[in-house]
DNA sequence: TACATCTTGGAGTGTCCGCTCCAGTTCTGC
DNA sequence: GCAGAACTGGAGCGGACACTCCAAGATGTA
């Protein structure tokens, strides 16, 4: 919708604040107005550059979820334990997107536009542990690796979400655990 | 707030309303303007018995959350597996608390008042995991046993969420890929 | 029965929201 | 340096929201 040059700096200033307000007062408390007054910038304005304020939104969701891979050309260098780590300190870490990206997953539980975006990100992301998975034990199959993937995944999500909402708990210490837990697991076995 | 009998059944068909309200629209869609419509109660008749509308959404979230307990009266005889079985079910089932309960979490990680809440129903269910993991493991320290309970019910969590965003996702499978993993898992290791 | 207290409905209040509209200004290509 | 498209701010719209107010009626008590 920009082609000028202004419109694209206005454009980046708008992202900027949005940006800024979400990391302070999350995905309930960023308005319009919020918006468009931290920018300076008139709702005219706003609204010749983006279609809606979601829109602004998941912009910089999307920007910010690009911005903490930790191997963004693919190279198939990350271990498990590296991407353990990078997950943590995404979630532990001075970006406030972890805490975003799990309110929008939050409301993807109830609006089906927002539940598609987020499953796509979630599975991008299941691959990336599962390739790591299989570099560490090239013997397992690819429906093991994910297998092996999601839990660990789930697993941090939900630690993640604990230590979010309790600045005491350890995500680190307990993310460690799951390590070596992960590799002993290969099928659902009975144990009772 | 309620004395006469008349007063009493208006809160329950009040409660009804929003919990019936919770199930389909999520905890964004319940407004107030909806609850007194589906209780058939005008607005004053609900500040009466309540004070504030999140009043009756907490009450509601809570009494379900009590009745979805597998060992209401403690006493002790739920194994890991039953309790990881009951939590899968509350995901997956067809009550619908799991999933508001999830949107609250998301909501608590902005919302002090609701973080409160939240934490305290969540340290609740670590105990009672952690217990269950004692009288598997007799020799497990009680920091250890609350470290396992931790990773099981973190990862419950994030799988949880999987489930409800992907509707696809078989959560009982790869929840059963957590018992041996947290069985095997003492200490933080560092595996590179 | 007498009467204090509780309960009731719903019109109304104040506030906030996302978004539109538009007249005036700035920018860029030619 | 002109034309036309892009950009601008901000008043204001329509509507949703949680909540208040209060007169009238229902209820429980002595």
């Amino acid at each position: 919708m920009a082609r000028y040059r202004v419109g694209l700096e206005t454009r980046e200033r708008i992202l900027s604040a949005t940006r800024r307000l979400l990391a302070e007062v999350g995905i309930e408390g960023v308005t319009l107005k919020a918006i468009t007054a931290n920018a300076r910038v008139g709702a005219g304005s706003f609204y010749n550059l983006f279609d809606s304020k979601d829109d602004a939104v998941f912009e910089v969701v999307r920007e910010a979820i690009e911005a903490v891979d930790p191997d963004p050309a693919g190279a198939g260098t990350d271990s498990l334990e590296d991407l353990v780590d990078a997950f943590v300190a995404f979630m532990t870490g001075s970006s406030p997107i972890a805490r975003i990206y799990l309110q929008l997953a939050g409301r993807g539980l109830t609006d089906p536009a927002i539940a598609s975006r987020v499953l796509r990100s979630h599975r991008r992301r299941v691959e990336r542990f599962a390739d790591a998975c299989r570099r560490e034990d090239p013997s397992l199959g690819e429906g093991e690796a994910i297998s092996r993937a999601e839990v660990i995944l789930g697993a941090l999500t939900g630690l993640g979400m604990t230590a979010l909402v309790d600045p005491g708990f350890d995500m680190r210490y307990h993310a460690r655990l799951l390590l070596p837990a992960a590799a002993g697991a290969g099928h659902p076995t009975r144990t009772g």
